[in-house]
DNA sequence: TGTACATCAGTGAACGCGCGTTCACTGATGTAC
DNA sequence: TGTACATCAGTGAACGCGCGTTCACTGATGTAC
């Protein structure tokens, strides 16, 4: 490695540097206002930078946006790791997973505005579109472990969809119920999360899962 | 009734039927893009009237798509009160309602996508507020009527909320998602939803619902 | 070591456009006498 | 019946503002000799 190899190196890792410091203000401002209230003219004045450098940085807003969104989706799968779930039995794989993520995702509903407007109105490039995709696959893959623990048989991707799709909904339809405090609302959630949950530790094991697709 | 009072409540009568004439044409464009390129010229084009004139009947953009939002909303519950509930018996309400419910919103999906923005960032005036609270209150009871004839002791409402959520859920969810025709999609939801609907009614005879909260 | 020059991160201000809303006006219809 | 006047639905154009993006420039740092 010559020395003007290793002098350009150094240097597009300061570039990188500054760029995580400009998604990590993104990520600020979405945790603290409505998705569509984020503006570029926030997230520099939150990076303490002046609009013009981000589109040194990122070609437009969206490719910054998305940067954003798959930097909280690392964060999410980060969290799920955490839980441990290779190293659980029986169901109880399916319960920390359950709890978990609606504790993670009432405490930091940034990453879950995000992933619901992209999947409302989300018209990606191609590529965007490909890295999303490869996340959400991580993500399901997580689901598929404790899927796996109860039914090694299933179509554990199948349950996996319908896990995640339930508990999303449960974070969107109950997001801004009325009359609820904050704590109230998630102790809601968390209470509807364990239905689900049951519902489903009941009926996993009776079910025939591959027969239902027809 | 004197004719001074016959002749307003005509003029009343023609004025509320131009009003709904607006909400029709906004519902149209709702069905035909996405929730956040829907514009006040937009409506007014679908409608054939100049901008201006919306403004003699809503006070603003946002009381003209509350209102679009609840007829929709409307519809549903007349789709829903189509599905015939009370008269099913054991377990056939479910069914019933979890195809209609997905079917409906799968080809109706402006509805959705309304309700989901309206549920993600909604900040609406209290006295509308009221209004989409006493609908949702009204979709709730329809859900009941089915898990009454499942457990007539058991917390209709929250098994109500799990599964609205869930079946929400799994609309956003799978929405965009990619490498499917509308047709497989719609399929593949419908899929998702029978899933729920079978873990639900495996699980409902043995789960001891009251005690779950806690 | 010093000097002229090139590069490039970073900037504040301005551009341009879209869109909700308002304005000033028109013309049809109804009313009074 | 005819005429002057009031009302009011409806309009096209303009206002005003917000926001993504670009422009023309600055100043620090590095390079060549």
């Amino acid at each position: 490695m010559n020395p003007r190899k290793s002098f350009s190196h150094l240097k597009e890792q300061e570039r990188q540097a500054r760029k995580e410091h400009i998604v990590a203000a993104a990520e600020r401002v979405f945790a603290s206002k409505p998705f569509h209230d984020v503006h570029i003219r926030d997230i520099a004045r939150e990076a303490a930078i002046s609009p013009a450098l981000i589109y040194r940085y990122f070609p437009d807003q969206q490719a910054l946006f998305v940067e954003a969104f798959l930097q909280n989706g690392a964060r999410i799968i980060e969290v799920l790791d955490g839980l441990r779930l290779e190293d659980a039995t029986g169901t109880q794989g399916l319960d920390r997973l359950v709890e978990g993520f609606i504790n993670y995702l009432t405490e930091n509903d940034l990453y879950f505005k995000m992933l619901v407007n992209f999947m409302l109105e989300g018209s990606l490039t191609p590529e965007m579109l490909e890295r999303v995709k490869a996340q959400d696959r991580m993500i399901f893959d997580r689901f598929d472990i404790v899927f796996r623990k109860i039914r090694p048989d299933g179509s554990l991707r199948v349950l996996s969809h319908a896990l995640f799709a339930s508990l999303s909904g449960i974070l969107i339809s109950f997001r801004n119920y009325p009359d609820k405090t904050p704590e109230e609302l998630k102790n809601y959630m968390k209470f509807l999360g364990r239905v689900i949950r049951d519902m489903i530790a009941a009926g996993i094991e009776t079910i025939d899962v591959n027969s239902l697709h027809h």
